[in-house]
DNA sequence: GCCGTTTTCGGCCCGACTGTTTTCAGTCG
């Protein structure tokens, strides 16, 4: 048996297989409890704050105490560790063509018709569904008609052009005129965002609104006439379904004042929340829906979220929680993290100015620090390696400093430290002298360039950086862009153990275009004790704001104030700096 | 395939909308 090296394996990886078997599953008819066990396995170990491969090596038998992982999926996570491969899924994929999952991906075909429509015709790819629907082939088949033909011909159409996700700031520009607009709808009494958009996703698929009203019908009517509204997809009393000319998806649920709760709790989600606490109600004789908690017929509650978590004998759980990733048992044990907020941020310790590629002056960017409230702020501009931005050398550096001064003499009330986005060079050394370095309040060191380095050069890379004693925050530590290149290849155990080792901080980048670390890679380093820093790599003063993003992001880590080094004072924030 | 205060079998969350169906299956969230 092939044996991988140790440590190539990614829990995301695993996660994809599982994920894959998942769909061919489902198309190969197979027992739904079957399918849903691969997707929540696959949840599961996505998001897990350990290394599958890691365990499989040093503790196999850890794999089965995680939820949804029993003997059978442990081997097979062992299997995918060992062998690189998963022979299950090999077999699936001899069976049917790879293409058919991507049928499935669109909007109105599920795995049914996608077997069908395969079986019958043939039909193996999009492209060659595209065919058979412009030729009237699909409405032969019993079940699909010349509507389903057409709306599958849209959906490829708009599928190709537009993106697949939104980032969520961007979600946000379009929402909140949408929501202002429903406020003033007759009759609405309360109006918010569920779904992926209150849990605070770093992207979001679509957007789902609910609107408390008595008049459901003057509610869907008007949202159906939203200036923005491009194509209605759907349009009942109850859910309308939009797509907006931005391409984003906005899906409208309309209930009673008194289910408000209920409904707002149910289409935030997850659904693996939704799932878990309504098989909680389950085993207290409830059931649960979007309308109330239901005991046989009666009504029991459902007019606030805390009543529904009530009824099931939980305290209510912020919604950036409900990934089903112990949320649950958490708050049964009354171990509910006490979240940061944004409030509790008391500095910035990223940004840039006119010294390089910032846009706003240094007096700027600090009056502006100032203006939010700020004890503290650093001015990190970027050293010579990264041509594109200006980087500076010693003397830049120097001559900043010169400056920082001056302004901290016309600006009382803000600490402004002295800092430095200090390039990652392809070896792990740093592209500024040791005595810059040590003049310098705050020094964060962030890869830039070279990031196709393998896996394991980039770890050694990253790990030499941490290693330097100057260092003291280790700046978006995969260098990801959100739909546009994935984060590089790298260690990340390995990093937040050194980071841990050296007393290293770890940087949550607030860009919204970053949001770097991810979740998942903030727990893990949470749990092993690496404070964080959540900085919001500003380029001009309006991106200061980004910083609710960046708490958001933590928040979805399960943070406290304590695990984020900036919600400290900066007495205390300077100890915690090696 | 997982799971267990209904424990090793027999369950597994729940409702709305659509199209094509004369009563419902498929899809979606």
């Amino acid at each position: 048996m092939p044996t991988a090296p140790a440590g190539t394996i990614e829990n995301v990886d695993i996660a994809r297989v599982f994920g894959a078997v998942a769909d061919l599953l489902e198309l190969d008819r197979a027992n739904p409890f079957r399918v849903r066990a691969y997707r929540s396995a696959a949840r599961t170990v996505e998001t897990l704050n350990a290394s599958c491969d890691t365990l499989v090596r040093t503790d196999p038998k850890a794999l089965e105490r995680y939820p949804g992982i029993g003997k059978d999926l442990a081997g097979k996570i062992a299997e995918i560790v060992q062998t690189g491969e998963l022979a299950l899924l090999r077999e699936l994929t001899t069976k049917l063509p790879e293409g058919l999952v991507e049928i499935v991906r669109i909007p109105g075909l599920g795995p049914k018709r996608a077997r069908q429509i395969f079986d019958s015709l043939g039909v193996g790819s999009v492209d060659e569904l595209e065919q058979a629907a412009r030729a009237g082939r699909l409405r032969t088949l019993p079940g699909l008609g010349v509507t389903t033909e057409g709306r599958i011909l849209k959906a490829i159409a708009d599928r190709r052009a537009a993106g697949t996700r939104v980032k969520l700031a961007e979600a946000e520009a379009y929402v909140l005129p949408l929501l202002e607009y429903l406020r003033q709808a007759p009759g609405a009494k309360a109006v918010d965002v569920a779904g992926s958009y209150r849990r605070r996703c770093e992207t979001v698929g679509d957007v789902d609104v609910l609107v408390a009203t008595a008049r459901p019908a003057e509610v869907a009517g008007r949202f159906l006439s939203y200036p923005q509204v491009k194509d209605v997809l759907a349009g009942g009393d109850t859910k309308c379904s939009v797509v907006l000319r931005s391409g984003l998806q906005v899906d409208l649920r309309i209930v009673p004042e008194k289910s408000f709760g209920a409904a707002l709790h149910y289409f935030t989600g997850s659904k693996a929340h939704n799932i878990a606490i309504r098989t909680l109600g389950v085993q207290r004789g409830l059931k649960i829906n979007e309308y109330g908690v239901f005991r046989g017929a009666r009504r029991v509650t459902g007019k606030t979220e805390v009543e529904v978590f009530k009824a099931v004998g939980l305290p209510w759980i912020p919604p950036e929680l409900r990934e089903h990733r112990g949320e649950i048992d958490a708050a049964r044990d009354g171990r509910l993290p006490a979240l940061v907020g944004l409030e509790q941020i008391r500095g910035d310790l990223q940004m840039h100015s006119t010294y390089t590629d910032g846009k706003n002056t240094v007096a700027e960017m600090a009056a502006a620090c100032r203006a939010r409230g700020y004890a503290y702020m650093a001015m990190t501009d970027h050293t010579k390696a990264v041509r594109v931005a200006g980087g500076l050398d010693r003397d830049g550096f120097l001559e900043q400093f010169a400056e920082i001064d001056r302004v901290q003499k016309t600006l009382p009330g803000i600490r402004i430290l002295k800092g430095a986005e200090v390039d990652i060079l392809t070896d792990g050394s740093l592209d500024l002298d040791d005595a810059t370095l040590t003049e310098l309040d705050v020094v964060v060191a962030s890869v830039h360039a070279n990031l196709t380095l393998g896996r394991t050069e980039m770890t050694q890379r990253i790990v030499r950086a941490l290693q330097h004693p100057r260092v003291q925050i280790l700046g978006h530590p995969t260098s990801r862009i959100l739909g546009k290149r994935p984060g590089f290849a790298v260690d990340m155990e390995a990093v937040i153990r050194v980071a841990r080792e050296e007393g290293v901080l770890l940087e949550i980048n607030a860009h919204p275009n970053r949001l770097d670390l991810n979740d998942v890679h903030i727990a893990m380093a949470r749990e092993t004790g690496v404070k964080l820093v959540i900085s919001t790599d500003s380029h001009r003063v309006d991106e200061l704001a980004s910083m609710r993003y960046g708490v958001d992001q933590a928040r979805r880590g399960w943070c406290q104030p304590d695990d984020i080094a900036n919600t400290r004072p900066w007495t205390a924030l300077e100890k915690l700096l090696r």
